[in-house]
DNA sequence: CTCCTACTTTTACATCTGTAGTATTTATTA
DNA sequence: TAATAAATACTACAGATGTAAAAGTAGGAG
């Protein structure tokens, strides 16, 4: 398995562009974050040269611009940091985090009911095997 | 509330170590840490600095040494990198980050099985009430 | 009282990030 | 074909981060 790149917090904003509406040029990229933020456009360029650098994009030229697909899942990309963020903080696991938010009343009953319900929706699936 | 630092990852492994053992001075603070990484002593004098100019940390002189101690609750401070995480990755909710590890199968049988332990946990506790 | 040693303080420096400005190239229009 | 508009390419720059070397200082040993 490649080794997935490192993508900042901004970049990321770029990313989540390119994941959802791939594949796409730079002027469209552009407007879409421009609506959703208050980048100037040369700052995206900068964004998206950077990220095809870093290989988490690629960039084939159509024309006069270019079109960017992504290179990393962004699947891969999520579980990713997921896991280091658990590292980080919650000794690796997700249980110590949902046992952490219980315990320190960060879930409503709703959210627990719902997360039951998740829970047991597994259970379905893994009977249907 | 006082607004939380940003602690860096590095600067977060330093802060584990005064949460743990708090007061520590900065001879036990580098004994400590020497032993879980490779970092020089001067590395670690200053991450403790950056600490303390970022007011996570309080410095009190003792003789000749320095005695730390935190101005930021480890538990305030996962609980808000735990909402930024969330929100950056998952729309804000843990309820879509477990459903997320269900989906991808990211958790064992046993891991739900535990999960459904805690939430019922919760139950009690509620139900004491 | 002086020297050494352990601490503290100061300085360094490359890389990554956020945030662009400026310069150059190219397709299109007059 | 020349000017214009739109893209791309190059350059900039401050703050955060990881990583530490070098210099200064004060307390304890001799």
């Amino acid at each position: 398995m490649r080794e997935i790149p490192q993508i900042s917090e901004a970049e990321y904003e770029v990313m989540k562009v390119v994941w959802k509406y791939e594949s796409i040029s730079t002027p469209e990229v552009v407007e879409k974050l421009s609506k959703k933020s208050d980048w100037k456009p040369n700052t995206i360029h900068t964004m998206l040269a950077r990220l095809v650098k870093k290989k988490a994009l690629q960039a084939r030229k159509a024309g006069r611009v270019f079109i960017y697909t992504s290179l990393v899942e962004k699947h891969d990309y999520v579980e990713q940091k997921s896991k280091s963020f658990l590292q980080q903080f919650f000794g690796g696991t997700l249980n110590s985090m949902v046992l952490n938010f219980i315990e320190n009343d960060q879930l409503s009953n709703e959210d627990i009911s719902e997360l039951k319900k998740i829970l047991s929706i597994r259970d379905k699936k893994e009977g249907e095997k």
